[in-house]
DNA sequence: CGGCTCATGTAATTCGTTACATGATTCT
DNA sequence: AGAATCATGTAACGAATTACATGAGCCG
């Protein structure tokens, strides 16, 4: 039975205790979401066939009179897991709108700084969410996180610099646009 | 009517002239693929919600006696695209198997080189792409589109570097670990 | 009491890939 | 003759989002 990588992102978050399918979604949204997010529309269904096939095992743990149902790894699910680790990633997709509308700028060149400037302002918001989740991720025994964390924020900043970069070479075009029109 | 951003992929790559959905394919496959790919599974039934929508038009054009229908944005078609243009990009995603194998790597240190080899043996050869149609980028008038691809040689280096120095630094620790069971 | 967080789920829909089918032309 | 390329498409499936529905407990 093939599973999607979105059940090893469950299976991933279980490793290091019992979560329900909502701290699942919450962990995800500070953490894999960079690279892999999830919704409860996958998570909740991805629970209950994980189940299924014996790699998780749900508990009733209410928390005052509030259902809960918290999920753990079973021996075989470890076992899924490491094993997954062990062969070659092979997904690799970026959808990235912006760069989409930059590459036909041609047909339209006054949005280009605005799409430049959106690019720039998305990814400080993106630098601004990992430096809140930094020191966490610093502090962990685990220092695999970190190190993707540091990645991510290295992306940021590169997409940053090249989006200044891009900006001042626009302005400068423009410039010399003014320029050879003035001396014409 | 609200188009998918494959939709504006098309009327994109048809701004500059009439295009097969063949050629359309084989485009995309050599540019927008970096950041948005698509496949006949979508562009063949695109290209006709696009030509209903008024938004494109299909000449046959047979080439020998082999069937043709070339495309090209209609004045509406066009217009669309420049609105498109103007907008606010949104999507922005990204799907990252390899990240998502080494963030979990605790379970299963011994994979983490593996990992982060295959990412940046991933990089290299995307760089290798890159730097192929590179030259027609950079001859192009249109400078947008070499504005993109300069942006994903960028990334790929950039995470070609992240991958050595997180290899060094896995080999680092490794190290100590030896050093500290010797001195025990 | 009202709003927020915790908590679980489903249905509809969209988006996209993969695999398959078909056939002509061109190159070796 | 056979392989590669040009060319067009569809069907089945899978992955994922969005919107909706429901309700309990907690804080001010």
């Amino acid at each position: 039975m093939e599973l999607s990588s979105t059940a090893y992102v469950i299976l991933g978050l279980l490793r290091k205790g019992a979560k329900t399918g909502y701290e699942i979604k919450s962990v995800v949204d500070r953490s894999t979401r960079f690279f892999w997010a999830a919704s409860y529309g996958q998570i909740y269904p991805e629970l209950r066939k994980l189940a299924e096939a014996g790699l998780i095992e749900g508990a009733s743990k209410p928390s005052g009179g509030r259902k809960r149902t918290e999920y753990r790894l079973t021996p075989a699910g470890r076992k899924e897991l490491r094993r997954w680790l062990e062969i070659e990633p092979e997904v690799f997709e970026m959808r990235d709108e912006g760069l989409l509308k930059l590459f036909f700028a041609g047909a339209s060149p006054d949005a280009a700084p605005k799409v430049i400037e959106a690019k720039r302002a998305h990814h400080e918001e993106k630098l601004r969410q990992l430096a809140e989740i930094e020191p966490l991720a610093k502090a962990a025994p685990d220092r695999f996180p970190y190190m993707v964390l540091r990645y991510g924020v290295a992306l940021s900043e590169l997409t940053i610099e090249w989006c200044d970069a891009a900006l001042a070479e626009l302005r400068e075009e423009e410039e010399q646009a003014r320029e050879s029109r003035r001396s014409a």
